[in-house]
Parts: structure tokens; C-alpha cells; sequence
RNA sequence: GCGGGCGUCGCCAAGUGGUUAAGGCAGCGGCUUGUGGUGCCGCCAUCCGGGGGUUCGAAUCCCCUCGCUCGCCCCA
């Protein structure tokens, strides 16, 4: 097969299932207004240092995944695995925190080289806000805050958000040190992944998902108790504020993120209908990482959700009649025959257009039951029909297609008529 | 990078060694040179992801390859 085809994992976006997408869009764009966020919007490429440095050599993202190529100038090009590093690096280059701290939303597509599953493209899309500058645990709160409406604004259900606190980097550097000794008493006893990755990364063994390795953790020492007094104080102010705001989360002592750059709150909003990447949304507080990038030292908070997996729950949210989307269809089917009435029409559509209907002007020429049989089929409420005879008239004859053959409404009317009437919702 | 499943028309899908590869949807043309959804008729895969092999004969068996998909890993 020497068919054109996209790149495996470069999957395209069909007219079809764009009123999901544009639902999504539509409603996400509205909460970040109300929440007083501005869209900020950078390359697709960057350096690869910026990643590198970012996000964390020894992650996998970095180490793995990542679309990287030499550019005809010899520079060290990736196109962005995720969207944080970019906003940091452009509010630094552009000296936005100098203007205060910044309350920042982002879209568009992303790119991991991975085996492409369900919920996992290769090119993928992410929606997420970054608060630079605010180092209030209340903060933390209100980034979960927004994730969580915004999810709830779409409708959708069976979301639950897990919360756990990975400490500053001393807290971090300490636990670290604990769970290595202690891994090290045991390591016969976990999988090979994790051995190799105590001297690699160690909170991840954590997560792990061998069920063997679980076990084995129950016992571990847990993050939580190497917490620094001001670190644990700190969490539990964040706990407090979404228990004021009644977002209902689960304390989970595993949870550690991916992406070097966090501190302090970590979290995750998951779904059980989603299979295997049931992560809809990720984020958390990552103090470090603009000072990493090379601006001063200054506490931010984000999240990151995957679209491509909000889809797939809204889609399935649809099918469930949870969630109701209308198919997109035309106010009026225009269809005509003849030269004469053929070229009114198309001056008509325009004039229709530009009146503020949508109208789908039917260009095929073909017999007026074909033509009729597309207006049907198009979802269109009005079918507008201009023949020979309507031509020579100057009038047009209105259609209700949602009326039965058997009691035919029609109706002829002079254009300027029918555009007066076109204020009028009724028709 | 590693496993499992799958690959027949735009979509769904029958067919598992024997001469012309069902059917449905969609599409196109007609019945009805100007009237729809629902009727009727016709057209729509020399070909079964690609290549090689076995066989008198393969979509059906074998090998290779490509792709899709689910999972591992990782993440959103």
C-alpha cells in the first residue's frame, strides 16, 4: 500500500468531529475569561536546550520522546513536548513578570514520540494555564479550581482529582535519599524497571504499576513525612482551601510527577472510562523552574489537560446523552436551476450571509429532486428554491422541509421579503 | 523500545483452498426535462494492505514487510 497517508501518530482532525473540539474550545475559552486569564501563544519550535534544561535531562520526555533535529543552520531543534517551558521562557524573554505576576492560558499541539494508544497521539493537543509569580497556597487551589470547573462546565463526570505534596527540593532531596536506602535494602524484590531506576529516578519507582512493586510499597517511607514543618503547613493550607471551595480530592502519598520542575503540590484529575492513560489533567507547583531557565528566583503553579482525552470523555458523555451537541446544519438550502436563477442565487446566498443566516447554496446543477433531496439531507429547516419561472418573477419560493410532503408549506416571496424576515428567528 | 489483536469497496461487513468476491449504508444515474425526506430500477472491489512462497487452483495456508489498534513504559 503506497498510499499517501499521514505519520503514524499525526492523526487529522475531521469536519465530523469538530463540534466536539469546538465545544471544548468554546468553553474552555469562556472559563479562563471569567477567571481573568490571557492566552499567551509561542513556536512550536525551541531550542532543545530549553526543554533539556526545563523539563529534566533524565526524564523520559527528554530522554526518549522528543522530536529533535538539526535546523539548516546547525542549531539543536525540538518541536515542544509540553507547553510550560515555552510560556516561562517567553514571559522571561519579554520581561512579563516584570509587569507582575502573570495569569497565563495556552493551546495547541504538542509532540512526544511514543507508540500511539488510545488517548496518545504522537502530535497531540494540550490546553493549560501557568500562574507565574504566586507563591500564595491559595493559588494552588485556584489553578485546581479553574481545572476542575472547566471540566465540570463541559459536563463531564466520573473525574477525580488526586493530590499529594512532593515538598521544596531539600524535602525532596532528603526523601530521596530515605526511600534509596531503603530500596536498596530490597532490591531483589522489585521489577527490573524500578531497579534501574534507583540510581536513575527514584520517585518514580513509585509509581510503578508492576503490582509486585505496590506490595513491596505499602511499607516504603512515605514523601509526606520527610516534608519540611513549613512545607507540611503549606499543604495543608492548600488542603483547606479546597475544602472551602468543596472540590473533593484523594491524598495520594505515589503521587510524583514526570517532569523534574515540581515542588510542593503536585496533582492529577483522572477518569476510569478512559483506559490505560486515564490522566485528563496534570499540574502542579513548580517554584524552581523559572530561576532554572535563567530569571529570578519566583514561585508558579500550572496545569496541563490532554484534549485528546477530554474528547474521548465528551464523546462518550455525548453517546450517554449526558451531553447534548447539535449538529451543525445551514438556516436555509438554497437550490436553483437554470442560468438566470442559477446566478440570482448566488447573489442571494451572499446577501443571506451577510443578513447573519448560514446558507448552503447548492452548485450542482442537477434536477430539482436531487437538489431537494440534498436540502433534506443537509439538516437545513427552510429549503429556498429559484427556477426558471421564480427567476423571471423575481421571487423565491420557501420551503418548509420540516413539514410532511402531504401538507406542503410553501410560500412565494419577493427577496427583499424574505431577507426582512430573516430577523425573525421563526424562519 | 517490548508484548497482544487486527488488516476484504468511502463506511459497516459476509466469505477459512475451487471457476463471475454476498449484503447494508453512503455516492452516482434514472423512473419524475420543476420539487425532498419514505418507493422502484440501474451503476459502484478483475480484487481481498504490500511482496514472496506452497498448490492444478488462495482473500482463504506459510514467510517477510507495512499499517492500524490495545497494552507495557511514560505522560496530558
Amino acid at each position: 500500500m503506497d498510499k499517501l497517508q499521514s505519520l503514524r501518530g499525526m492523526v487529522d482532525l475531521l469536519p465530523e468531529q469538530m463540534p466536539l473540539w469546538q465545544r471544548i474550545e468554546a468553553t474552555m475559552r469562556a472559563q479562563f475569561e471569567r477567571a481573568a486569564l490571557r492566552e499567551i501563544r509561542t513556536p512550536l519550535l525551541e531550542v532543545t536546550e530549553l526543554f533539556a534544561r526545563g523539563i529534566g535531562e533524565a526524564t523520559d520526555v527528554v530522554g526518549k520522546e522528543m522530536y529533535t533535529f538539526l535546523d539548516r543552520g546547525e542549531r539543536s531543534c525540538t518541536l515542544r513536548p509540553e507547553g510550560t517551558a515555552s510560556v516561562v521562557r517567553a514571559a522571561l524573554q519579554h520581561s512579563l513578570l516584570g509587569q507582575g505576576p502573570q495569569r497565563l492560558w495556552y493551546t495547541g499541539p504538542m509532540f512526544r514520540y511514543e507508540r500511539p494508544q488510545a488517548g496518545r497521539q504522537r502530535q497531540f493537543h494540550q490546553v493549560g494555564i501557568e500562574l507565574l509569580g504566586f507563591a500564595d497556597p491559595r493559588s494552588d487551589a485556584e489553578a485546581i479550581a479553574i481545572a476542575w470547573d472547566l471540566l465540570s462546565a463541559l459536563g463531564l463526570g466520573g473525574l477525580s482529582l488526586e493530590l499529594n505534596s512532593l515538598g521544596d527540593p531539600s524535602d525532596r532531596a532528603a526523601y530521596r535519599s530515605t526511600l534509596v536506602d531503603w530500596l536498596q535494602l530490597r532490591q531483589e524484590q522489585l521489577d527490573a524497571d524500578s531497579r534501574e531506576r534507583i540510581s536513575t529516578n527514584p520517585l518514580r519507582i513509585l509509581d510503578s504499576k508492576n503490582t509486585g512493586t505496590q506490595a513491596l510499597l505499602a511499607e516504603a517511607p512515605q514523601l509526606i513525612d520527610s516534608l519540611s514543618d513549613a512545607s507540611r503547613e503549606r499543604f495543608g493550607a492548600v488542603r483547606r482551601c479546597l475544602d472551602a471551595l468543596e472540590i473533593p480530592y484523594r491524598l495520594n502519598p505515589r503521587l510524583v510527577r514526570g517532569l523534574d520542575y515540581y515542588t510542593h503540590t503536585a496533582f492529577e484529575i483522572t477518569s476510569t472510562q478512559l483506559g490505560a492513560q486515564a490522566t485528563v489533567c496534570g499540574g502542579g507547583r513548580y517554584d524552581g523552574l523559572i530561576e532554572q531557565l535563567g530569571g529570578a528566583s519566583t514561585a508558579a503553579v500550572g496545569w496541563a489537560i490532554g484534549l485528546e482525552r477530554l474528547v474521548l470523555l465528551l464523546a462518550q458523555a455525548q453517546a450517554a446523552g449526558t451531553v447534548a451537541l447539535g449538529a451543525p446544519a445551514p438556516d436555509l438550502y438554497l437550490v436553483s436551476r437554470g442560468e438566470q436563477a442559477e446566478c440570482q442565487a448566488l447573489v442571494l446566498a451572499r446577501q443571506w450571509r451577510q443578513a447573519g443566516r448560514s446558507v448552503e447554496l447548492d452548485l450542482t446543477g442537477a434536477a430539482f429532486a436531487k437538489q431537494l433531496k440534498r436540502a433534506d439531507r443537509s439538516g437545513a429547516p427552510w429549503a429556498v428554491v429559484i427556477g426558471e419561472e421564480e427567476a423571471r418573477q423575481g421571487v423565491v419560493l420557501l420551503k418548509n422541509l420540516r413539514r410532511s410532503a402531504d401538507s406542503p408549506e410553501e410560500e412565494r416571496l419577493r427577496p427583499v421579503e424574505l431577507l426582512r424576515r430573516l430577523g425573525d428567528p421563526s424562519i
